[in-house]
DNA sequence: TATGAATGAGGGTTCATTCAT
DNA sequence: TATGAATGAACCCTCATTCAT
């Protein structure tokens, strides 16, 4: 009997990100999925329930993966404020490093293409985040202000400038970055 | 011989802003807009030369009511201080006034669909937005930062904030809106 | 404005219940019925919503067809063994002249693709035959036996050989049509 | 080596018989039968050429079984009205037992989809039957007709009233079944 | 023998757009 | 101007069958 073949599987998962990133779900057939990916059609389901499962599946690989690499470092023994910078500088680094993921990423953040129980599973992923913010909250590194806020200050500005900055319409360099850390920082601290 | 018929094409243009805010672009046929605004599917081409360019006309029309309503108020007589808090409290009403319309917006703010003529028509509307943060930097009552991080500290999270409180995720309300003004206001302010 | 084709529709039904009838429903695919009746397959949609209401459709036009032909020239003032001659002789008719619809007809005779709507629509054009049935119990010609049975006696048999003689399996002629005719008159009546 | 697994063979017949008298043969496919049966896809294919070999294999299974159960208990040393009224009630007591097996047969009595070399074995299974339909004739206790129209009018009425019963649109209880026998003995005896 | 992986072909259906009135 | 009819292309997905183990 044969095997599934791990490397059918990536090329198939490569292909979709690809694809998916640059024309968007609904305009990436699954024809196209599978003729980039060098596979028949009908061998995408042999790996994925339909079209939606697949996102889905794929979506979580990537934010896994993201969020692995943005918690890389950081470890309980940091004060709030080095930690802190590590994930925005281990941000920065995933983002322009894989652009093709992050773009994918950010696609589906709001999507309700995206299942809730995935979403669910994404939370657990970016648990060390929130703690870290609960901390720093209870230390009173950071202001008393919700977690949105502090998203909405820190990562989410972070986030708007890396898109233009892999569009093309900023330079985001390390001085530019320092700058914006700055803000953020001051932002969020009292 | 009749003329065009401006309910016809107000019928349209509602039915897809309302259809593609809720599915998608692509997802959002001509026939299913055609069926909405009580039209045949023909018809919409005599509007419109193909999906293509009624998104880019229907996103311009759009864009120019936000825009109009953002800068609503705002004279040359008033400080920068007294003009910018004007945007920013336009900026929330319109978006909780007309959230199908905000999130029509935000849809295609980053897409490649618009095409680049509509996005440079756009920017032209939003000239007094940016004559007064230049204004404001050169009064030294902002910091000396280069537009976008200025936008990403003001109308990125405020933006943000506002999607998570239209799903439903997080109540924005007057009280929360006065804590973010601040602090945005803070992070641009010397 | 283009106006809906008869000869197209025409052409649709006649491919329609040739195809079926020769490969059967699921063998029969969209695509042949539309290269057979020289149209696109996406033109089978302009008159019928998908795959199973174009049999319901087909179906009770050649049900309906097909009743008035056994039906015709029965008239009240015959008496019941004279009407009951004509419906057969009419069946006969029927069935030999149009082998295909006959054919079709008989295929979805007991079929859970053809609706219960559809079938109380036929239900109504066979109601001449039913009264015919009841009177001849009331008037003492026929035996007294539930429908079913009398239908088993009758038109069963007649269909059965029907079939043999479509297929060259037998030949029905008119004196074995008659021998038959016989067999039948006498086992519904006293 | 290991040999072909019976319990396999019969789980995958089985299946198939299921599957095809609810769904019908083009609607059943190889992979609802393995999973039915609890095997691969591929395994089919070791006991079977192909789907349609499948088909006819099974079909000639059912038919042995179901004109040995027919036959059960006709001897020659049994009068023609003895062995015939024995025919009759095995008959309507398989196809009561064995619903699905009998609607199974049905549904391929008259198919194109069963090999002639498929309906010629069957026929020697019947062959006791034709024999005693033709010592019938010579003892001039049936009318001199044709064995179709024997068949016309003793198992197909039968067969038509069953069908009706097991679809629960009648109820084909003994009394109704005594009555339908004594017509169909009268109509062919002298 | 037995299997899950793999596939080209084809399934029903919808699409953006054009035609003909 | 306004329209419903018409369509080729493409959609997602399932199929019978074969492959490789």
């Amino acid at each position: 009997m044969r095997v599934k073949d791990d490397k059918k599987l990536k090329a198939i998962c490569d292909a979709a990100i690809e694809l998916i990133t640059a024309n968007g779900f609904s305009d990436t057939s699954m024809s196209k999925i599978a003729k980039a990916a060098q596979v028949s059609p009908a061998t995408i389901y042999v790996y994925f329930e339909n079209k939606e499962q697949l996102l889905n599946e794929i979506y979580l690989l990537v934010k896994r993966e993201m969020c692995a690499e943005i918690l890389r470092g950081v470890k309980s023994e940091l004060t709030v404020a080095e930690a802190f910078k590590i994930t925005w500088d281990n941000f920065y680094r995933y983002a322009t490093k894989y652009p093709v993921r992050f773009a994918f990423a950010e696609q589906f953040a709001n999507s309700p293409l995206v299942a809730g129980i995935c979403k669910e599973a994404i939370m657990e992923f970016l648990k060390p985040l929130f703690d870290l913010f609960e901390r720093g909250k209870q230390e009173k590194v950071f202001k008393d202000i919700p977690l949105e806020i502090f998203n909405a200050f820190t990562f989410s500005p972070l986030t708007g400038l890396i898109k233009e900055h892999l569009r093309g319409e900023i330079v985001l360099d390390k001085k530019m970055l320092a700058k914006t850390y700055k803000i953020a920082w001051d932002a969020i601290t009292d």
